[in-house]
DNA sequence: TATTAGCACTCTCTTCTAATGAGTGCTAAA
DNA sequence: TTTAGCACTCATTAGAAGAGAGTGCTAATA
């Protein structure tokens, strides 16, 4: 059914209409690509494809464009491929780059996400790095002034938060050690689920008096141990995205824009879609809000110590470059990841 | 030469203009505004105020639209009015809407931003706080494991940064506290500048063992106290502006959304442009940047504890609903002043 | 049986022309 | 000083014609 020749019409195709953005005719693919079969051939075949629901016609006397259907095939296939070897040299000048720029985290993946968009001209995503089920390092209170004290906590992969908060009664700085002492004693170690446990049992009863501040603690655990809602999506080269034909319809470039720029839905998205695969990739109509239904979305996973937490990613029309962009995306991934561990884990 | 019926005729066109986007013709203003005089005696005016720069034509046989120098004139004008009275009801909802939505000064600000594009449904811009001149409150040294440290620094508006360093050699916390001690006593109320001064003085030449502790404290005092680099700018309502006939050339629209988008230079010009008066306003030419000359940017400022420290603003094209937008960034100053000062201030 | 040349047909896109209409500027009268 | 009247200008729109790219079918060919 989908003989080599087929396959090699339909990947034609999808070359040429990634670089032209119209519609491939038969006679283009005789003239560019040597497959030692006249145009009539290839019309059949195109027929054939079109029948399968690889390819489609703007109007009956177009050319052909390749479905979302196709675009599945033809990732699919270089997937299975093996990994391209990656271009040492091109890695190396964009890690000392990445390093360069970024003294923390978030900035990090923002300047990823700059440099990934000017180096492809696709418009970038990434977001920050998701702490699943992190562990208490280390947490402490401090007195900044008689009412005010500065609570801090520490989780295993070394980031920090921390919050200011008043007190109705003033606290001694002995007091507050104590408290500082018990709390690690008690929390290091534990996930936010389990701190929620430790509050309630027993140990804690003792601690009426500190209600009021243990209270307060809770959000601050909740933003350093399991921060799903705190997680950033950065986006760059927003603009990018409006140099492909796709968007020239200034209500479709809106469309796509606003739903970037929401942020929320996209971000959704990003965190419930596979973490399994190093790229992951969506086409089209496999997306399901409609906004992008005529747009893919590629991403690559980054870790840090072993554990994936955070993905980076270009969006742009259907007719993306995949080839190059996957390349790419395994590049980045490698590099945060590297730089990560360099910055945080030992 | 610019006689009150002159103004009359002007300010009806601007106002033509800011709502229909098309070039006034005389015709139009004797039919909407009751200037008791015919079209023809309005043509030999607007002639006039051609004449005078403040209104050109498209093509020869187009209606009028305001100038730059029309839209100052106009917005002088309403400047110079008694402010109107704040629809206090109004106020008060949109505050409620921002105390809910934020929990932290950035966050505050960006719900700001997100408010105010979709009240008024211009793009909106924010910027985080601009600490200049800050003081040292609380200097705090902790340490998480033999060879980790955490660093603190609180400054006079209760604003908390932080940053782990790895030590070469193991530090005992009996040395940290110390040392944390001895840095409170000495930088407590200085400013960045002062600390730097006191870094070099004779107090700190017995610190010679703890040089690389000091060195690694400089950029974190920085952040805290002249955090002029670290100022965040925030927009809202990026597509907004698409919604603008000036910007349905997708070109304008590119340039535009970049120079947003770009970000640097725009929070140069933000932080540049005076803090002094309540409202700041630029109209498209007075800007120094080509990608603004056809657009204006209105700003007002924010405070904590009577400093001002920030701005919240506006940006579309010159034909902007100056009078609706100047009203309502004085609404979302103040509210975000009284909420600043009610979350950290007191 | 698979491939190919040839040709009629389809549909979009561009170019050209003519018509429409909003608006100005000038002149002469009130 | 104001106004009515009118010729003139220019952008915008609609319609018509022509060009060009491409398909799909048929009949001949290897």
């Amino acid at each position: 059914m989908l003989d080599e020749r087929k396959l090699k019409v339909l990947y034609a195709i999808i070359n040429s209409y990634i670089l032209s953005a119209e519609p491939i005719g038969s006679r283009t693919i005789t003239k560019h690509y040597d497959l030692g079969v006249s145009s009539a051939t290839i019309r059949n075949e195109m027929s054939d494809l079109e029948e399968l629901g690889l390819l489609n016609k703007p109007h009956s006397s177009a050319g052909r464009i390749p479905s979302d259907k196709a675009y599945r095939l033809y990732v699919n296939w270089i997937l299975n491929q093996d990994p391209m070897t990656q271009d040492e040299g091109k890695k190396e000048k964009i890690k000392q780059i990445l390093i360069n720029e970024s003294k923390e985290i978030d900035q990090l993946l923002q300047t990823s996400a700059k440099v990934l968009s000017e180096i492809t001209n696709y418009t970038s995503l990434a977001i920050s790095p998701q702490f699943k089920n992190s562990k208490v390092k280390h947490v402490q209170l401090v007195t900044i002034d008689m009412r005010q004290i500065l609570f801090i906590v520490v989780n295993n992969s070394d980031i920090v938060k921390n919050a200011i908060f008043k007190l109705d009664k003033p606290v001694s700085n002995n007091t507050l050690n104590t408290l500082s002492n018990f709390l690690n004693s008690k929390l290091k170690g534990l996930s936010f689920e389990e701190i929620g446990k430790a509050f309630n049992s027993d140990d804690f009863k003792e601690l009426i008096d500190y209600r009021q501040i243990i209270n307060e603690l809770i959000p601050i655990f909740n933003k350093s141990l399991d921060n799903n809602e705190n997680v950033e999506l950065f986006s760059e080269g927003i603009t990018r995205i409006l140099n492909f034909p796709e968007y020239k319809d200034i209500d479709k470039a809106k469309s796509i824009i606003s739903f970037i720029e929401e942020k929320d839905l996209l971000l959704e998205l990003l965190l419930t879609n596979s973490y399994k695969q190093d790229v992951s990739i969506t086409i089209g109509n496999e997306n399901q809000h409609s906004q992008l239904k005529d747009s893919s979305i590629i991403t690559a996973t980054y870790s840090i110590g072993g554990m994936t937490i955070g993905k980076i990613g270009v969006i742009g029309p259907t007719r993306m470059d995949y080839l190059k962009l996957i390349n790419t995306l395994r590049l980045f991934s490698t590099n945060i990841t590297e730089i990560l561990d360099m910055l945080i884990g030992k």
